[in-house]
Formats: structure tokens, C-alpha cells, sequence
DNA sequence: CGAAGAATTGAGGTTAATCAACGAGGGTGG
DNA sequence: CCACCCTCGTTGATTAACCTCAATTCTTCG
């Protein structure tokens, strides 16, 4: 946890830095909501508990989200880093002496509130490979973030166990693990280590995930 | 923050009223996003329609609520009232200028997402019973808003057909239709006509919603 | 009254969950 | 270094929940 490192949102100084190792709780469910973090780098989940131990994870967030954002007194949700994370910190006392936040705030969270609808979409509606297939053409998307049309393959890895993903896509891991399987097989992904880097061919994954992309 | 039954926000004179009558699209998919709206009174349904036909709710909003907000261009989700509305309209070009709404929207967003993030839970890890069951309770809810605790019992009027509670929940309308039956059966609530008021019994529902309420 | 839309109920099929076995790394300690 | 263990992933067999298709009833409205 240094100090000092200058944190900038819009040209303004704000913001305690932390770093953050993989797999960290970095807020916890209960936790009395004092703060606002933006991601500086990496990436963080967030998730819910049920009684009985099941899970949803619900967001996955990247570089300029922010999080621990609530109406209420206390958090309801767990963040969790995924991978090697720089966040900055904002008091929630300070933040709201800085009207001149709001505008980026408002703005990620249109953002963020799309990505939930698009999410709700595929937990109520789509089948396990089109929920899968989704999931990884995403992720191709937000690492490879492309100005002049997307290439037909991309490399990506995935950062989140057969578990993670189960949570966040409604399945159980092994369900996500037939899908991987099926999308090998059908040779739209390849890979040989399940942690390594994964060839995926967009152009024939788009097909499969049950929506349209303009 | 809650006020009012003129068009207000803040104390302050906004937006173009606007009636509409029930089931009536206000915002279409690929409209350009020009305004953003507040429910005056009554109740508004936002979904996205795949291009199969399927289609996902993923958001009731009643009085006080903001719809229409978007990053984007153009709006990527329909919205439609469910009963007699009334709204205000405000243009963005007008918001833009008027950063002391920026408090109330934010306020709004969150809760916005809160409920996103509830539902989210409901649709990846909830079965058909705990996901009727979580309806009909914050229906309830919604309509009761009470102060001194809930009563044991309640009178609601389900303003959504079964299709339409279906592809609010991730279900078929068959589905709603037996959990409906169930909890009938089992005698949490009662009805005689499916228009008509509906008898819960409160504390009997929350057990069966698949999570905890303090 | 007749027609159309909504809800209910039943029978049967399909998808994904569950239960279970096995294999491939990656640490740890002898 | 190797044996052991632990986590993670894959795959197979079976089960259960929900979907699909279909028939019937209820409700409203012209």
C-alpha cells in the first residue's frame, strides 16, 4: 500500500492507491460502505452469496470501473481481484464535496448498467454454449479493444477457473467445461493448456452466442 | 430525495409531462437517445429481444425511477408501461446543464443497480418456485411500502401477464403458471381470479424465496 | 353468443445438474 | 528427486428441472 503515487480521474488529483494480489477480497459483503474504488489496472468480480452456498458472480470489471458504488449503508456484494490489481480509493465523504465526479461516475455507470442488462439477457435467455460462447467473445473483445474492425482470430487467456466462470454464467463448471470442450471440438477455440493462451476464431464464434453484433 | 407529484426534481422545475396509457412502447429499440425520462405514477418494463424472439426483461420500474439513460447513441432496450403512466421527459441536451440532477440520478443508478444485481442472482441461481416466490414478494413489497414492519399478510394485484412475468424470471409461461399453482396449493397465497386481488401470506413467502431478508 | 387472448393442466422430451471417476499440473516434505 | 496431496479440469452415466406441445377452461369484449 503506497502512498503518493498521483491518482487522476478527468485531469484531477484524487484517490488513495493499493495494490492488490490476485484472488483478494477487497470489499466483503456487510463491509460499511465508506469508500468508492476505481480500477487503475487489472481486474475484479463482483458476487453474491446465497444461505445455502451458491453463488453469482454478476461483474466483471476492468481498467476505469469503478466499484463499491451503493444507495446504502453497508455493502451487499463481494469484490474480489482476479488478477495483479491497482485501484484507487475515494472517500465517500470526499467524493461527494467533488460534483465534478459525477459526470464520470453517471457515465460508468450507464456503462456498467448496459453490461447487467446484456448479462441478464444471457442468464435468462441463452443455452450453455451460447452463454460460454459469449463469455469468451467478450473476453477477445476487452483484451484486444480494436480501433479499425476486429481480426478473425485473437489470443486470449482466460483469467477466472471453470468454477468462476460457472458463477458468473449460471452453470455448474462442469457444464462450462462440455461447453469448452464443444467449441474445440468445433474448432473454434484451441488450446492445449487449460491456463495458457486460447486461439479463438471470432468470426465463427459470433454465430454462436445467440446475438447480433453490428 | 423522494418528493413529489409535480414535475419536479430537487425543488426544481424540469421536463415535459407526458401520459401514457398501459402496455404502450415508449422507447424502441435503436431510437436515438435524446432524453432521459422519470415515472411520475405507474409502472414501466425495459427488455431486450433476441433475434430469435426471445425475449428478457430485466427491469420493473415504478415511481421516482429514471429509464432512458444510456451511454450510447441510441437506446439498446425497449421500454413499455405496464399500467397508466405518467412521465416527464428531460432532454439530455438540457440535463447536460444542470449538474444538480447528477445527485439525484447517481442516487438512482445505484439503486438501479442494486436491483440488477438481485436479479442477477435470481436468474443464474434461483429455481422456477424461489424465482415466482421473489416476485410475488417484492411485489408486495413494492406495492406496501411500510414503515412499521410488514404485516403477516397482504393484497396485491400481479400487473403482468404469466408471458410477461416468464420473461421477467428467465421462464416459460407454462412454468409461472404450475409455481403459481404450487403456492396456491400450498396456501401461501390465494386468488380467485387471475385479474383479481391476490391474498400473501408474507411470512410464509420469504422462506421459499431462496434468500435472507434482515 | 362467438371469438380471441390468457391461464391452467397434462404428457413427454431435452437440457443442464448431479454424482462419480479419472487425469494433469504444481507444491510440499521426506 | 520422488511420493504424496491438492486443486483444477475433463468426461461419463444418471437424474431432475424445466421446456415443448397439446388440450381444456376461464375471461373479456364485440
Amino acid at each position: 500500500m503506497e502512498l503518493n503515487t498521483s491518482t487522476h480521474i478527468d485531469g484531477k488529483v484524487a484517490g488513495r492507491p493499493m495494490e492488490v494480489p490476485p484472488r483478494t477480497v477487497i470489499i466483503d459483503e456487510g463491509d460499511p460502505a465508506r469508500a468508492v474504488y476505481r480500477i487503475q489496472s487489472g481486474h475484479v468480480m463482483l458476487s453474491k452469496l446465497l444461505p445455502d452456498g451458491r453463488r453469482q458472480i454478476f461483474e466483471l470489471l476492468g481498467p476505469g470501473s469503478i466499484f463499491g458504488v451503493t444507495p446504502h449503508e453497508r455493502h451487499d456484494s463481494v469484490a474480489e481481484s482476479l488478477t495483479d490489481t491497482r485501484i484507487s480509493i475515494f472517500e465517500r465523504s470526499i467524493l461527494e464535496r467533488m460534483p465534478s465526479f459525477d459526470n464520470y461516475i453517471v457515465h460508468r455507470l450507464e456503462i456498467q448498467i448496459c453490461a447487467l442488462h446484456d448479462h441478464a439477457v444471457l442468464l435468462g435467455r441463452k443455452t450453455a454454449t451460447e452463454r460460454v460462447s459469449t463469455y469468451i467473445l467478450n473476453l477477445a473483445h476487452s483484451t484486444h479493444e480494436n480501433e479499425n474492425g476486429p481480426p478473425p482470430q485473437a489470443l486470449v487467456i482466460v483469467p477466472m477457473t471453470r468454477s468462476e466462470i460457472a458463477d458468473y454464467l449460471g452453470l455448474t463448471l462442469e457444464t462450462v467445461s462440455r461447453a469448452f470442450s464443444r467449441l474445440k471440438r468445433l474448432g473454434v477455440i484451441s488450446y492445449e493448456r487449460h491456463d495458457g493462451p486460447m486461439r479463438v476464431a471470432l468470426d465463427r464464434l459470433g454465430p454462436l452466442t445467440g446475438t447480433y453484433w453490428t
